[in-house]
DNA sequence: GTTGACATATGACAGTGTGTCATATAAAAT
DNA sequence: ATTTTATATGACACACTGTCATATGTCAAC
């Protein structure tokens, strides 16, 4: 986390760094970016950054979890849409996540971030079901879910299979991210194997 | 890939920059891994590392390849000795994958490579079941598969079944080495997940 | 309105690393 | 023996990081 110094700095002070940050991060991933770059667009003598952060990092996680928290409410939000059908609602999410990104910078700085993800930029991705990272969240999540139609009605069951979704999910986008299909191409691909994981691949007997 | 002249090396020579390499890269993971240390540890000037490599990125690369074709060989075997069955063979490779490290040095390679996995990481473990990358592995993978419990019985569906594994296997992989699940823990929670996917998370009306 | 205590700002600096290049050496070809 | 080609070497220019001594601002208390 940001330090009290940099909360406490006027707004547009605070934007015009968050701005060169964001530019900076969107222009290569975490480890090839620079605080010297950072610095020199948002025009602040280097020590100060070190007077707002532990490091690169503290910033950059900053950064991207604020991102991430608005996937998270939206996410929420979607999933009451579909009357809690989390397969629906993982399909849309992931459509939206992917098409819905109009601003180029936006873009560049989630591909960065997945493209390089280390492992604490996979926890802020999947972390929309993990109860470590936000209990509160969490629990919007797990009750909103429609078990009807599921096999399983326990919690941790449920945990397991939204660990799994969300594994796929991350592998899909990162795959789209990286290698030439199209939004389309990737959102089929995806359905795809939320259907194996509805209906099983086995043969019951 | 390294320069011809890195393998017209004599035999002690690259072996000795190759045990220096493998030793940072299990120290940390290749965005602080430093060449200057390879080198010292190699007992070679800075200039001769420029003439066997591109770059850190092209060693490293070089280096985690050669260590996963192993397992790629390994996953064949497997597979036939569980007569085919892609889900026990999953869970077995799995196990292995985590307990059969004995090696503390090798261990923290992967370990390093995992926690700060780049997208070319991820290609490189996941490649596997990616045709890709080795078409001759692929085929022979796809063509020890038991089908016969599967619901499905093209090649194309077979693909997503795989990558959908291997997806849920790298992020429970990633998982394990970054929490404190045990092996024991981390192969159980790996079943359940792959019960999911074999029989399916919804009830069939 | 002066003082002192505390918060913030600043940029020079030491330390570490990278990739290149001119030069030296060895090996092979003619 | 001489030229050509391959390899070796380490000094160098450049870039970046994190720290620290010093400067400047703020504000409550007297």
């Amino acid at each position: 986390m940001p330090k009290m110094t940099f909360f406490n700095l006027p707004d547009h002070k605070r934007k015009k760094l968050i701005d060169a940050a964001e530019k900076e991060f969107a222009r290569v991933a975490l480890f090839e970016a620079s605080i010297a770059n950072i610095v020199k667009t948002a025009g602040i003598p280097r020590g100060s950054f070190y007077q707002y952060f532990q490091d690169k990092e503290d910033l950059y996680f900053y950064l991207l979890d604020k991102k991430l928290d608005e996937s998270k409410r939206y996410f929420v939000s979607i999933l009451d849409h579909h009357n809690g059908d989390i397969f629906e609602a993982m399909v849309d999410m992931y459509h939206k996540f992917l098409v819905m990104m109009p601003d180029e910078e936006e873009h560049n700085f989630i591909k960065n971030a997945l493209l390089y993800a280390t492992n604490k930029v996979e926890n802020s991705f999947t972390s929309i079901f993990d109860s470590t990272y936000d209990n509160n969240h969490y629990y919007k999540v797990i009750e909103s879910i429609n078990r009807e139609k599921l096999k399983v009605k326990e919690d941790e069951d449920l945990l397991s299979i939204l660990q799994v979704m969300s594994a796929v999910a991350f592998h899909n986008i990162i795959v789209k991210l990286s290698n030439k299909l199209s939004d389309d191409e990737a959102t089929e691909q995806f359905k795809v194997q939320m259907e194996l994981l509805k209906h099983g691949v086995y043969q019951e007997t």
